[in-house]
DNA sequence: TCAATACTGCCATTTTCTGACAGTATTATC
DNA sequence: GATAATACTGTCAGAAAATGGCAGTATTGA
């Protein structure tokens, strides 16, 4: 066995123990010396692992979860992080507090680079409504976000007028009575909104828009906050 | 360099590449001979890692996501299940597939001792209302719950009505108008509903209910489901 | 006091990792 | 079709890391 197999086999066991168990035990369940036993549980503490070790007693692990290396596709980390940001959004708080901590673990660990696309993700969360359509699929929408890509679309307003228009797409928001993509129209040189039930046809063209996604997710949300001021007053 | 770590870094060298690169290249930012390289490569692919080599051109990663080990605490793993499970369920098709498949994923290193238990985080799901109430701290509930204790609560109606129960709780739903605390009502003899919002003191006894908290919830869904049906007939 | 246990330091041995080299195979380019 | 760039494999000796054994200290509960 590995040594980087047997350390996390090692968390593994620990945690199955509710009571303290001594390194002798341990060793011989790993079938290692007590001597590397020592070296190994002070390589899991070093990394974070929280294991108590009392004189005469013998370790027990805080109940803590470890979660090994994995591997996930855009997609699965795209869900993941709307996950997280729903969940610090609308737990109560200490759960709200930990959805938080979760998201800042990871985000910590993905690279600097990838940090910036995350904006992109922009995912937003809203309150869903009491139906779900997930039928739909944005994933298309989604990758025009991530590229950065203009597209057409042809829309149908509540009101049963069609019309088209060529929109610079940057977030989409995920909202009570459906989802919201939110974009800048060429045609109207403004932000709009556009409920994804109502986008009947879509087309992603070959030509990426200029300012990148990030900068307009940060303007459309200082109108927004404009916007929200000012009805207040 | 550790070679755990240097295998890290690698992953993240790669990803900063958009363009393939050259195994040479890499060795040279990773300080190591191209045969380690080589070696290095093939264990991160044997590890899953979606790493794409073609003759004459060089390296390039898939565009996966690779999460390092991390450590959770236990509430942080609730925040992160009821996360995805959130996600797939109202997610649109791909995205809610992507979140089972994280789900999955995270369930699946999980120890078996905790696979049971995570029906005991069975923090329900449900639409979330247009006001989220984040204030609430549920977290002396969910411990009951996972600790399978009875629990008094003096409980405040829709209608104003003060009242006093002792029962058995067993999950919390996150829904719509608020959290709803579903639980056996020792004094009704039956399964039985309280919005969190109304429930106005909460004291943990020092007693453990009978049947599993799992036990209870299938046979309430068990209930639910049959009431469903006879609504619809 | 005694037994159980955690924990450290040292060193020889074992195992694994690494680099060097030689070689094959594939692909793009001239 | 030759050439260059590159991936990839096998082998082996030396370097580095991991391991086990042992001796010893410290702490805790009985």
């Amino acid at each position: 066995m590995n040594r980087t197999e047997r350390l996390l086999n090692l968390l593994q066991i620990l945690r199955s123990y509710r009571y303290p168990v001594s390194g002798e035990r341990l060793a011989e369940r790993l079938g290692v010396s007590i001597r590397t036993l020592y070296r190994d549980i002070a390589t899991l503490q070093a990394m974070g692992a929280e294991i108590e070790g009392e004189v005469g007693v013998g370790y027990i692990l805080k109940p803590t979860f470890f979660l090994p290396p994995l591997m996930f596709t855009q997609t699965e980390m795209q869900a993941l992080l709307l996950g997280m940001r729903w969940a610090s959004q609308f737990g109560d708080a200490p759960l709200s507090k930990a959805a938080t901590e979760v998201l800042n673990k990871i985000v910590d660990v993905l690279p600097a680079s990838i940090k910036n696309a995350i904006n992109a993700f922009a995912l937003r969360v809203g309150p869903p409504g009491p139906e779900s359509l997930a039928k739909e699929d944005l994933s298309v929408l989604r990758d025009a976000i991530a590229d950065q890509k203009k597209i057409d679309i042809v829309y149908k307003s509540e009101e049963g007028k069609e019309s088209r228009w060529t929109v610079w797409p940057f977030t989409i928001g995920y909202f009570t009575d459906g989802r919201i993509l939110v974009a800048w129209c060429e045609n109207q040189k403004d932000y709009r909104h556009f409920k994804t039930q109502g986008i009947i046809s879509l087309k992603v063209l070959d030509e990426c828009y200029s300012p990148s996604k990030d900068n307009l997710f940060r303007e459309w949300q200082a109108l927004q906050l404009r916007k929200h001021l000012m009805k207040r007053s």
